[in-house]
DNA sequence: TGGATGTCAATGGTAGGACCACCAGACCTC
DNA sequence: GAGGTCTGGTGGTCCTACCATTGACATCCA
């Protein structure tokens, strides 16, 4: 108690106007019943109505469309996509802590389905890659270093063999929430060592072209990964009941 | 050969400006040797080099800072998150036919997890939900249709049931092309009573509480959705190579 | 001398107006 | 009635002005 114990002056944090006409926008659709295909009013009329500028509202808008849920066509007028989720970006999803459990499970989605396609599509080069990132976490650990980056380098080589832009995009879009979970487990005492094992099992499945094995080996790695990090951010609970 | 064999008169598309930028900017990361942490210069500057408003730079920048790969920091600057797929938004992605496979992978990474998600977690009201969705899917094929309606209700009420915000608004993103993978598989002669039959499987898994015979059940039901729909669209290459 | 304070330039954030480009429907002409 | 034309509404871009925040530098004072 004492010095900053004082509330009322505590820094206000400021969102930005696009962002909170995101969220408005989202309730607009809501509120008025808006189904996929209908029009909005036009920006003219909603920067009137919301007592902004039409610069700010197509600033919200822009990023609706980039994001899918608003389809904007020059003379026509600005057309609602779809409703589930409007307004809502992954990343600021994931910003929270205590998705990180989420982020857990996503990650176990995508990697060990990446991994069975990249057992069936390796190339050589693909193959070499991977070699050298495990060679790369070796080295690390061998000078008392977490490994992180071998680490990192190995699941993204293997996302690249997959041959898939898009479970490549969707991971990617999670890769900083993901390299959380990294630093987390490998700081576990004796906990490099075991993983760059892990990695081996999978590498082994992968080259032999086991899409089954390499599968089962990345969920049995991933779920190590996720038990010491989930026991950490598990105390604080979710609020959406 | 005749009436539209003129190729140059064909109705020219244009894309936005703020689009264009966008990827210039991604150019502009790679030539530059930009590396996460880097500041951009500032958008007046940006502006007049590349000789558009400064408008369009922000419009461009505020969808880059939506996707994470830019952190805008008022009275700092612009600094680069990160460079994978810099530019790359997934609506776009996916838009191409030719990735409807990706899409389909993609697709089962997801859904097979969040059917063994929704299996351990799902409630009474979640249960419900599902019947319901089937019940209506009977009725639609009893009416000569397709199911889709019903497909979709039950897809969305297991991942509804998952209770993983990531995962969905994953899924989410992928809707229409899921939609568009949906009504071409339930097209197909004799489909819709058989996809009836394998949903049915996955709800007795799920409300068996059983996450391994859940996450079998969809991954079967997936596959065979798959198989009909590669088949059109694997024909045209992808051309990466 | 050195810490506290004030000033200021740089930079992103918002506003509002002007004009261009595109689309659809009303309207006119033949 | 069929065709073209005109026009109003709408998004796309540009411009300018000004506000808000930050960090660095200058200044002040003990």
């Amino acid at each position: 108690m004492g010095v900053t114990a004082i509330t009322a002056l505590r820094p206000l944090e400021r969102s930005r106007l696009y962002e909170d006409l995101g969220e408005r926008l989202g309730q607009f659709v809501g509120e008025s019943r808006m189904a996929p295909g209908d029009r909005f009013p036009p920006e003219r009329e909603l920067a009137r109505q919301l007592r902004v500028s039409r610069t700010s509202v197509r600033q919200a808008m822009v990023v609706l469309q980039a994001q899918g849920f608003v389809d904007v066509r020059h003379g026509e007028g600005i057309f609602l996509r779809r409703t589930r989720g409007f307004g809502e970006s992954l990343p600021k999803l994931i910003e929270r802590r205590r998705r990180l459990p989420e982020v857990l499970e996503a990650r176990e989605a995508l990697e060990v389905k990446l991994a069975e396609l990249a057992a069936g599509r390796r190339t050589k080069e693909d193959l070499t890659a991977m070699h050298g990132a495990l060679r790369t976490m070796e080295k690390e650990i061998k000078s008392r270093g977490l490994g992180t980056e071998g680490d990192a380098a190995f699941h993204h080589a293997i996302a690249s063999a997959a041959r898939n832009q898009v479970l490549l995009h969707l991971i990617d879009a999670m890769a900083e929430a993901i390299q959380e979970t990294r630093v987390e487990s490998l700081s576990e005492p004796g906990r490099p060592p075991r993983s760059l094992e892990a990695h081996r099992r999978i590498l082994n499945a992968i080259e032999a072209g086991s899409g089954l094995k390499a599968a089962q080996a990345m969920r049995t790695h991933l779920r190590q990964v996720a038990d010491v990090s989930l026991l950490r951010w598990q105390p604080e609970p979710s609020r959406h009941g």
